[in-house]
RNA sequence: GAUCCGCUAGCUCAGUCGGUAGAGCAUCUGCCUUUUAAGCAGGUGGUCCUGGGUUCGAGUCCCAGGCGGAUCACCA
């Protein structure tokens, strides 16, 4: 790599340069500047700075250049934004100006000293009397007009997207603000933030497959956490009433617009509470997260406009059958698959009407339900899942608790109180997405390793992701947890929605990409 | 995993019917002391993603592969 870029002549160009500049006496990778001021406080205090003609001190990357012979403007860009500093042969001296300006070039960090003032053209400025080169740069950047526009290589060199894309920089101070006050809302209703293992000897509390990995000291095999939840409920047996963590979590399966191998949850847990109280919680929080990030709650996200003022609340089975038509509830695998075939039909007859009405559209895109493919290995609980992503899912825009599910997905959630074909369960959804899953947590021992039990029953029929039986989380519950609601909210998918980003790779800084051929260091392929 | 689209100079992009690989910016040389996509004149820069095939001749057509994006499936 190193070879390569001595031999790129754009590269070797600017090496060139880093020895002139050092031959007139100048170091090119000095160690520090002292500034005395940001570029958009310059901006901000002109009227004082240019009256008093003080001398402010900037520093930042060159990202624009306009050479004039024996003067020349340049624009400087620091965390806080841009000013643009003049330069003259004359006022910073011929071995300045010649023997190191002439050498520096857009994307080389400058130090300059001067008085504000204003240009011809009335841009605010600061008329530089000193200069110091704070860093050569030897890799060109992209174009000042055009930017950096290959995805590709926006996500692979981030810190490249950084510098020429100034809302990529909004998204990731957005993302920042939105988890500080995501803590602040939650230390303020008295929960305590706790962390527990990435690495842990089973994996659980969500369905999903793990990824694996091995302990050389105990020669054991780990997995890396896919929830915290069983950890966090040790917690609340432990006496500890309101515990929360934000952490990453790891799921060994597909990546797309929404999914990454690694992401960030929240979680937390409150003793004596139950699911209706988790919902306020969630409400209050998206809300007040909301306000104090973007000012408002009327939101856009991907054209969609939502009002997160108000969050419905809707049963499960009740929203299946206003959108279907068949009242699910009570129908066993067999029923239930009969009914997916008549919805398929049902489907195919949508299709086609819109395919007729507007031939130029995609179907899919106009949320046209999809036939619903079946297989053997699907359980009562899988094919009651599929109705529902496929025919509600795509109607749910604004903020929607959909509430009691049925019972052979949640193994961890508590039977509704005066409803055993549920439980009390909800997730959350705006803009057709889920942002956060709750339940009233499952606390009765028997009950739990029965529902354990009946999970280790789907995995043996190849459900690879069904949930494992962890015999320490029984005793645990064995031991006694009192009445207690825990909620998942799925922290990426929240500042998706705030910063209207299309895709999760836009709010992770480094998200996962594949390694480039011959760039990986190659540990050992298994 | 399936389907569709993309990959040409450091960056953004053209490239017709298969016939000598182009532009702008950047870079280099020269001029230019209030410019702002500064300007003027001249120059350098290419594994056309990779490998096969068809052809007198392939950036272009065919096959296989790579990487990315979008859509679908599964999950959050």
């Amino acid at each position: 790599m190193a070879a390569e870029h001595h031999q790129h002549p754009l590269i070797a160009e600017r090496i060139a340069k880093i020895e002139a500049i050092r031959q007139q006496g100048f170091n090119p990778y000095p160690y520090r500047y002292d500034r005395t001021h940001f570029a958009q406080e310059v901006v901000d205090q002109f009227e004082h700075l240019s009256e008093s003609q003080e001398n402010v001190r900037v520093c930042g990357r060159i990202m624009s250049l306009r050479r004039m012979g024996k003067a020349s403007f340049c624009h400087l860009e620091d965390a806080s934004g841009r000013i643009q500093i003049y330069i003259r042969r004359d006022d910073v001296g011929a071995d300045v100006y010649n023997g190191l300006f002439k050498k520096l070039e857009v994307g080389d960090f400058l130090g300059a000293e001067g008085y504000a003032f204003t240009t011809k053209t009335g841009e605010k400025s600061i008329h530089a009397g000193a200069i110091s080169v704070l860093c050569k740069s030897i890799h060109p950047l992209p174009e000042k007009w055009h930017g950096l526009k290959d995805k590709e290589i926006r996500y692979r060199q981030r810190y490249a997207d950084l510098i020429m894309n100034p809302d990529v920089r909004r998204t990731f101070e957005l993302r920042s603000r939105i988890i500080r006050e995501t803590r602040l809302f939650m230390d303020g209703l008295h929960f305590l933030e706790v962390e527990t293992p990435t690495l842990q000897p089973l994996y659980g509390g969500a369905n999903a497959r793990p990824f694996k990995t091995h302990l050389n000291a105990l020669n054991i095999p780990l997995y890396l956490r896919i929830a915290d939840e069983l950890y966090l409920k040790r917690l609340i047996v432990g006496g500890f009433d309101r515990v929360y963590e934000i952490c990453k979590d790891f799921r060994n399966e597909g990546m797309d617009r929404t999914h990454n191998p690694e992401f960030t949850m929240m979680e937390f847990y409150q003793a004596y509470a139950d699911y209706y109280d988790m919902m306020n919680i969630t409400e209050k929080l998206i809300q007040t997260v909301t306000q104090n990030v973007l000012g408002t709650l009327n939101i856009t996200y991907q054209g969609m406009e939502i009002d997160l003022s108000t969050f419905h609340r809707a049963k499960w089975f009740d929203l299946i059958q206003t959108h279907t038509g068949f009242d699910t509830k009570s129908m066993d695998e067999a029923q239930l698959r009969e009914v997916i075939h008549q919805l398929n039909e049902t489907a195919l007859e949508l299709r086609t009407q819109f395919h007729q009405e507007h031939p130029n559209d995609s179907a899919s895109q106009a949320s046209v339900p999809e036939p619903i493919v079946v297989d053997d290995t699907m359980d009562r609980g899988h094919l009651l899942e599929e109705i529902f992503d496929v025919w509600v899912e795509p109607k749910l825009v604004q903020p929607t608790f959909v509430m009691d599910f049925p019972v052979e997905n949640s193994p961890l959630a508590k039977k509704h109180r005066s409803d055993d074909k549920t439980v009390e369960r909800f997730e959350l959804y705006i803009a057709n997405a889920e942002y956060a899953n709750a339940f009233s947590e499952l606390n009765d021992p028997i009950d739990q390793r029965e529902r354990f039990e009946a999970q280790m029953g789907l995995k043996a029929r190849g459900d690879e992701e069904a949930q494992v039986l962890d015999e320490d989380f029984l005793t645990a519950i064995e031991y006694g947890m009192p009445p207690t609601g825990g909620c998942g909210i799925g922290i990426d998918r929240l500042v998706m929605l705030l910063t209207d980003a299309p895709s999760i790779r836009d709010v992770l800084l480094f998200p996962m990409m594949r390694p480039l051929k011959g760039d990986e260091n190659e540990p050992e392929a298994e």
